[in-house]
DNA sequence: CGTCTTACTGATAACGATTGTCAAAACGGT
DNA sequence: ACCGTTTTGACAATCGTTATCAGTAAGACG
């Protein structure tokens, strides 16, 4: 049976009150900052935890992950420089749909899709214009 | 000055032989299957070299980056079995086309996209449901 | 063609993020 | 309050990746 302890509402409220993506040790040093005497690992497991009940979304970002509340609404992809490093938030309606079409045609089942863009942002892309690096 | 050797030369030619998105583990295992003495942090520094020059993309997925030729001959995304690796290739137009205007509409240049679907392919789903793992 | 400079290489150590381990503590039904 | 089970927290282990460093070789120059 799954248990209600304070560790784990700890770690919901947390990220619900961060704002946008935290890494899992970054949470837990706030966490701690705040006078919490939480362990990591219970953040990591916390966290999996709300990943897998569908209350928190995770990406990779650069070798570590970072997790976010969840507000089941808002499922999007993200615009990504490949220079700075920059992202944006970008809706992926159409592509939500093609993706379920081309799983289900295929008989998949279970499908994810990762969906993300690479280019140069605005700022990145005047940059290469007038110093081009390649 | 950048120079030229054959170690730079047989991570650009294993990337763009392999097919889809590969981590740079195992293009490094594919390279000694091959009969190189290459290094591992050679093919490393190589994979972040053709990234930072363009010609390569990367990803990250489940803690591990992965690497794709950039401008494949033949531009197409691909449809993965979570359990098995199987992989299909799939036709994506929409999503050309979507991700072109996305792009554009954000100022991002030279933009590339990654579109793939991770899932259980058929046989896969029927296991699943016999002997569900969560 | 030989030499010299210096970027590149490869083995390994170091590193950071994450996960496994396991005894102790906490939860919740009784 | 008691008991069985789950969860916790400290720490070790693991995994992918990066830094280090002495040796090697690419390419410029004579």
């Amino acid at each position: 049976m799954k248990r209600n302890t304070w560790q784990r509402e700890a770690v919901r409220t947390a990220l619900s009150e961060s704002d946008g993506f935290i890494s899992a040790q970054a949470l837990h040093g706030q966490l701690r900052d705040g006078g919490s005497t939480i362990g990591l690992a219970t953040v990591y497991r916390a966290l999996t935890d709300l990943t897998d009940e569908g209350e928190a979304d995770s990406l990779t970002q650069d070798g570590e992950a970072l997790y976010r509340a969840c507000t089941p609404d808002t499922h999007h992809h993200h615009l990504i420089c490949r220079r700075c490093g920059a992202t944006e938030e970008i809706e992926a309606d159409p592509v939500e749909e093609w993706a379920r079409r081309i799983a289900a045609e295929h008989g998949y089942t279970r499908a994810e899709h990762v969906v993300d863009i690479f280019g140069l942002c605005p700022a990145c892309s005047r940059l290469s214009e007038s110093a081009p690096s390649a």
